[in-house]
DNA sequence: CCGCTATGATTTACGACGCG
DNA sequence: GCGCGTCGTAAATCATAGCG
């Protein structure tokens, strides 16, 4: 009457997906002017100093931990986008 | 002139929706993969191959399916019931 | 034609793991 | 060990496609 499936729970297949944070801060979204220069700094240099992190979080009013991230993300974009850019052209 | 990249990289939010057969694929892979559906690389690149679109867009539809299902089992429950049947007939043949 | 929701893409925020 | 790097992802949000 039960089939034996090892791995698979039929009910809640979902509770095996490992990732489930819970003290993780909602994401909020940056207003255009903290975007806008986060992306001239970008402009500026790829990777930040500690003081030019500090500099900007207190500017921007953002952490500086939200600052660093903030350029991961944007590096990790730009590296998608040049990706993209070489490969309609290669093959 | 920010604001004019911005601009021409929004564009790239036209899109179409991906073609009957490209999401058959995709949601093969996810009903058979359901306890753990993560494709590898490897296994994102031959679905992209399958289904004629990049690597980044098997990324993005398996990141909105993983978290649209997981928020609303119900709704997706008779789709998952028709790729489990058919992935059984297959099987079969 | 219009509202609405389904859908693909992008944006914040981390965990895991690497390196100097 | 710390601190910042990348990589892959969750979750929220954005922008539009496309249906009724």
């Amino acid at each position: 009457h039960k089939d034996q499936k090892p791995e698979l729970d039929p009910n809640n297949p979902v509770a095996n997906w490992i990732h489930a944070r819970s003290t993780r801060k909602k994401r909020c979204p940056y207003t255009k002017y903290q975007t806008l220069e986060l992306e001239k700094e970008f402009l500026f240099n790829m990777y930040l100093t500690r003081d030019r992190r500090y500099e900007v979080a207190r500017v921007l009013n953002l952490t500086e931990r939200q600052v660093k991230i903030w350029f991961q993300n944007r590096r990790m974009k730009m590296k998608k986008m040049n990706k993209e850019k070489t490969e309609r052209k290669e093959p | 002139v920010m604001i004019l990249r911005s601009r021409f990289l929004d564009a790239r939010r036209k899109r179409r929706n991906f073609n009957k057969q490209a999401t058959e694929v995709l949601n093969e892979y996810f009903y058979s993969h359901l306890a753990n559906p993560y494709p590898s690389e490897e296994a994102k690149e031959e679905l992209a191959k399958k289904c004629a679109i990049t690597v980044s867009q098997v990324s993005n539809w398996f990141g909105n399916k993983r978290i649209r299902y997981k928020k609303n089992i119900g709704k997706f429950q008779e789709e998952a019931n028709l790729y489990a049947m058919k992935t059984a007939v297959d099987a079969a043949s």
